[in-house]
DNA sequence: AGTATTTGAGCAATCGATTGCATATTTATA
DNA sequence: TATAAATATGCAATCGATTGCTCAAATACT
């Protein structure tokens, strides 16, 4: 077969009238006619004619195409958070194209190139972890382009954004495992410039402070927060004999890792220690004993960054306030906190 | 600022040539002097000149977009194919769109089609798993777009295709937990129609056959193979009465369920029984005992996926051969096959 | 020197849809 | 019944890059 291909011109030839006509009508200008409407819109059917997009991106400057860049899909908050971007997205007959950084300054930055080139409408991203500069972003912002940024954020940049509310989370937690009866508990946090980690030490802190337990800097553990680093974390903390009653992560994976050098070393929880990670990733609900999380609120947070973006997208280019969406997180209990008898 | 819009054609007054020879000389055409082009390149970079792929697509009709469609991005198998793809498509000046099926039929074809729609060159894909009709696939061989399918696929259409050997991923499996002492080797499989879960049960029924061990239906349980699935499959078992000293999953997720029923019911893993997986899903290895399984080579299969695309592509809607590449799983043994003393 | 080749570059059409600016036809208003 | 206003459509340029064809100049070959 001939490529199928049917094009306005097509269907306009097929009806006498003219590609404007069609493209109107197609449209759904209101300068056209229902009637007319109505006949193109059946030409187009019998034709089985399939819009371009590649033609009315160039010509109407819009590709209707949204970058997305992540660190990682393979996250569920991040892959979930996509999904709430998507469901938008796609309502809207917007495209995602997903590019991913791995945490990668460099390839973040070619990621934003390439997507700049690839025409997209705009951008939402979430920034690596070890990005210190911001050039690139603000070379988005520069030409006018929507961004908007999710969770991993950064205030030397001035942009939407959406976050959950990591201090509030962090606060949550600290105060229930003191609920629960702690009074020494570890903090595993990052050395990285991004805000979370700071907003969530500051809600350990402040929770401390407010029912009266010292914060102890020796209780604090910073790392890259993978599985590998909580050990690490964890084994110092028990070789410096350092006594502690709980840990409260600031990352699932170094939690689970925590949690396994305190198997190996027969400490039991949540008997012995008390374990609190941060990010709801599915495998803490698998645990023996599962483990107490904050949910992030993934998919909302998608829903709205998708809504902030559109908006900012309707004002094509004007300068409007940046939005800053801060969303509840959720503690969820389980039994890595369970109140010792 | 104007949209810093430089274009073939300003490079070309610039230079006082003509657009024709500017877009020649970017693409390295041989009809053009290497003194021309030495030109065209310097005024590029000094005009800070980026190519406006739409316009290039939408003449030559290449769009220089692959789509990826997996079920979903938030298993770490499947980001890591695309991780895969990516790597060989950037090197290539190709750029990815991921899209997901959430194993959705409906939203399977409706996100072929956008893709469609949104011109891409090619498609790869990984078929959902509650897709029985491959209509949608089809038509896009019908179209002559290279289209290239990965470990979900299906013998019902005639397409390259890239998979992991499912059969010897299972053997291998099976004849490991019948090593360490196993006779009464419980599987847990799918129902549904794609290959890879009737090819290991194949690999699994093979391997007892070799090892002179019986075939047993009541062995054998069938799910959906998420994690609850398994926890159901377990206590079926359980429930049942029926006598097992090994599970072998086709996939981790229910393997994890199942491991959690049996701690529930204080059997051991894996002295009372051991317990296999198979994807390789991180978690598998942060659990306690960790868990024996198979790692399906995902970056591999991203690369030769990526490549057997390519071909195709270079192919030019010319038929060429189906290329079906198998590559080889890896056992991977841990605490959770552990021989009892 | 005279024709044949090769080399380098320009012209203009094209990809398909969009859109500002007419124009023609109705309908409404004075 | 003119004239103004509204309605429906056409014309043609345009978005930016690509490409078949043409042509001039330079080089090669009897």
């Amino acid at each position: 077969m001939k490529k199928g291909k049917a094009t306005i011109h097509d269907i306009a030839e097929k009806l006498n009238i003219t590609a404007s006509t069609v493209s109107r009508a197609l449209n759904d200008n209101p300068r056209i006619s229902e009637n007319t409407k109505k006949l193109v819109l059946k030409m187009a059917k019998q034709l089985n004619y399939q819009p371009n997009h590649i033609a009315s991106a160039l010509r109407s400057g819009k590709s209707k195409l949204i970058g997305v860049l992540v660190p990682t899909a393979n996250r569920n908050f991040f892959s979930s958070v996509v999904r709430g971007i998507e469901d938008i997205a796609n309502e809207l007959d917007y495209k995602v194209i997903i590019s991913q950084s791995y945490e990668d300054s460099e390839k973040e930055i070619q990621n934003i190139e390439a997507l700049l080139n690839a025409r997209v409408d705009g951008i939402i991203a979430s920034i690596g972890k070890n990005t210190e500069n911001f050039d690139h972003f603000q070379k988005v912002l520069d030409k006018g382009i929507p961004l908007v940024l999710f969770d991993r954020i950064t205030n030397q940049l001035d942009v939407s954004q959406v976050v959950i509310d990591d201090y509030q989370g962090a606060y949550d937690t600290t105060k229930h495992l003191i609920e629960v009866g702690c009074k020494r508990i570890a903090h595993f946090t990052s050395p990285k410039k991004i805000n979370i980690y700071k907003e969530r030490l500051r809600g350990y802190e402040d929770a401390l402070k407010d029912f009266g337990i010292p914060f102890d800097p020796e209780l604090i553990e910073e790392s890259n927060m993978q599985l590998e680093d909580g050990r690490t974390s964890m084994e110092n903390l028990i070789n410096k004999g350092i006594v502690f009653d709980a840990v409260f992560s600031s990352s699932d994976y170094a939690v689970m890792g925590a949690m396994q050098v305190l198997r190996e070393h027969k400490i039991t929880v949540p008997d012995q220690v008390k374990l609190a990670g941060f990010g709801n990733e599915p495998f803490t609900s698998f645990t023996a004993p599962p483990i107490t999380t904050v949910d992030q609120k993934s998919i909302p947070m998608g829903r709205v960054t998708a809504e902030t973006f559109f908006e900012l997208l309707k004002l094509d280019g004007k300068k409007g306030n940046n939005q800053k969406t801060v969303l509840k997180p959720e503690l969820i209990i389980r039994e890595s906190t369970q109140k010792s008898n």
